[in-house]
DNA sequence: ATAGTTAGTGTTACTTTAACACTTAATTAA
DNA sequence: TTAATTAAGTGTTAAAGTAACACTAACTAT
């Protein structure tokens, strides 16, 4: 089990998106002060997740912790997407949110390796015990501390990248899904609008979405198909797209 | 200028690529020892190319100063494609690798921040002074010490992917230069063949390669009509590209 | 029963891709 | 000077993929 921080200066954030069915959100601690007299906020501050490596886990597993220790899931989606620094940490010395980061000194947290992670967020139970974590639509999130708002801008460009390339829609969804939630998710991932027919035919290509004998239950309108994605067709069929550009 | 680094566990690593009209190649560091009595190398020892991060600086313009001190340049392709950590140094204690790199204690060299760099090998002088580097052909490299076979194959995959999405063939080339060498740089970097009829189409639809008026010089065929690329017409062009992999 | 809601399905014009061979313009060798 | 050598440069066609477009089917709620 983890012992020692590896280094006091490294950390691992994670910009955790999951998706509602709705939109997508992104899993924020909030780390608001509230003041012994008055018993009013004292300034509201949100973070993304994150924390230290220890010294016997590789990058990877540091961030699989986090994710463990939040929400309870081993076999999440977790992508690296870029490192950062803050060389510019002694300007920020007079902000008063660089200095309640764990109690530890906010100075020593310089180098944060990010990594976004994906999951559906229905029968999610947030698990970080003494901490106040939510979630917050990603077109709703506000001002965040330290730099996590350029962090979560990079992530977010990761992510339409990464969907630009391999299927991983669906790792924000439940085991089965139908057509429609999945197209929403690249909708709402590229902020375009998609046309179902040429989506459906696109997808009929593709050999890894399995369809079901389940639907839908419990609509109040026709239900649709359940499908599942088959790692194992994905991996035989992704043979190297050679197409590029020049 | 840079003084004191920011940490001693951190640095960054760069995979410099280099083109020479024949073979992608990789800038590396011979750390060769010759043994004082026989005069023999007593081993041989590649490295990648990497320094720490300075307090004054940010990951970036550590990166950037690399890459300078060595070659320099300045207007050099730079990307920063992944962070390694190395929490089994311990196990490496007894090889003798891991002891000798700059005379600092190699225990605490963990976090390497990896970039890859893209340059024309034409015309380059090497610059690092007291540093023994030489170009090695990517196909040729053997076994390199730390890690560093592992970073330098994870940035062909970078390398291979962004060139995929973004036209940056041309940063291994210089200013002018032919089609079929860009061409060149595709198969390379791609491992694959492709028809010369084809690519021009394909080239001709993006406005961002230049026709200049200038051809070749002292060639024994038919010289070629050389290009350069605008970058200007590129940024204006590049608009947001909406095909995805279901 | 009916109103409301989302699922599911085909055709067509256009664009892109893949496969394929000969002529041109320079240098070098005879 | 002529011929040999080498890489540059160019067009067509069939197949596949993309984009645009509208109606019927199946379920729930009232």
């Amino acid at each position: 089990m983890p012992s020692r921080p590896l280094n006091d200066y490294i950390s691992v954030d994670c910009v955790i998106f999951g998706y509602n069915g709705q939109e997508l959100q992104v899993l924020l601690v909030d780390r608001t002060l509230t003041n012994n007299s008055t018993g009013q906020p004292e300034f509201t501050d949100l973070t993304l997740t994150g924390n230290h490596i220890y010294e016997d886990e590789t990058i990877e597993q540091a961030a699989y912790r986090v994710l463990f220790d939040l929400t309870g899931l081993k076999n999440v989606f977790l992508d690296q997407f870029k490192t950062f620094a803050h060389p510019d940490r002694l300007k920020k010395e007079n902000d008063r949110r660089w200095l309640i980061h764990d109690g530890r000194d906010p100075d020593k947290r310089i180098v944060s390796i990010g990594y976004f992670a994906l999951l559906a967020t229905q029968n999610i139970t947030l698990e970080w015990k003494g901490r106040n974590v939510k979630w917050v639509p990603v077109s709703e999130v506000g001002e965040l501390a330290f730099d996590h708002n350029q962090i979560l801008e990079e992530a977010l460009i990761a992510l339409r990248n990464k969907i630009k390339q391999e299927p991983i829609g669906f790792e924000l969804l439940p085991e089965k899904f139908s057509l429609t939630q999945l197209q929403n998710i690249y909708e709402v991932i590229l902020s375009t609008e998609l046309d179902k027919r040429n989506f459906r035919k696109k997808i009929a290509r593709m050999k890894y979405l399995i369809p079901t004998d389940e639907k839908q239950t419990g609509v109040a309108h026709k239900p649709a198909r359940l499908y599942v994605f088959s790692r194992e067709v994905y991996e035989k069929t992704k043979k190297e797209l050679f197409d590029f550009t020049v």
